[in-house]
DNA sequence: ACGGCTA
């Protein structure tokens, strides 16, 4: 999910590139039909990419981070060995927004002084990461204020206004369809109800048109009547 | 002129 390719339907709104000593990150404001997010990537001296992506209320989130975490770095002392934790971390902090999680951590190696951003989805995907040094943290979060400014931090989904449900009678047969919202993010609640049975199936908002697709594809398929039914639609 | 010791 970290992985590098464009989606179909994303459209690119805005993108800022900024040189961080040997690196280059480029700042990407992106549209698709989740909302609006920051698409930021780490370019490394030797052209090797690591990229992670914000909500643009994450991003929102992050800027100020960046804010402490730079008012902390200044007023650290020289790098000193022996004061330094086990795990190298100076600093940390977590941010969440739906299922994934953001580790910030202020660091310190032989290298010097590094905030590293890293991002996970669920668990066992690859890892998303890119590493800040920690000089250019405050000329990081400028550039993020000016696209705050510019696109605001509103994410663009759905906030508390959920669509209604609805209720559908077939035959003998009621259905119920219920928009909900959990960490994980939208879906749809399809219930059966009977007078002593319900049974019920949870999809998830991300899915829909797909679903959509292979029900227009059945009854495209049923419409002909006919041989080829509903069966031979994989291949 | 870099380069960053789990998830």
């Amino acid at each position: 999910m970290c992985g590098g390719q464009q989606q179909v339907g994303e459209q690119e709104l805005a993108t800022k590139m900024l040189q961080i000593q040997s690196k280059r990150f480029y700042i990407d404001v992106k549209q698709n039909r989740r909302g609006r997010f920051m698409k930021v990537a780490e370019i490394g001296a030797d052209g090797r990419r690591n990229q992670v992506f914000l909500a643009l209320s994450t991003a929102a989130e992050f800027r100020d981070h960046l804010s402490l975490f730079s008012d902390f770095y200044a007023n650290l002392g020289p790098p000193n060995p022996d004061t330094l934790p086990e795990d190298g971390k100076l600093k940390s902090e977590t941010m969440v927004k739906d299922n994934r999680r953001y580790y910030l951590d202020l660091k310190e190696n032989s290298r010097g002084r590094f905030l590293r951003v890293s991002q996970t989805i669920a668990r066992g995907g690859p890892r998303c990461q890119i590493a800040i040094p920690a000089q250019g943290m405050i000329e990081f979060r400028d550039a993020l204020q000016e696209l705050l400014d510019e696109f605001g931090t509103d994410d663009g989904g759905y906030k508390g206004e959920l669509p209604e449900g609805r209720h559908m009678r077939v035959e003998n047969k009621n259905f119920y369809f219920d928009i909900g919202q959990n960490n994980r993010g939208i879906y749809m609640r399809i219930s059966e109800v009977k007078t002593n049975f319900r049974t019920a199936i949870t999809i998830p908002e991300k899915s829909w048109s797909r679903f959509r697709d292979i029900f227009a594809d059945y009854v495209d398929k049923m419409k002909d009547g006919g041989e080829k039914g509903p069966s031979e639609s994989n291949k």
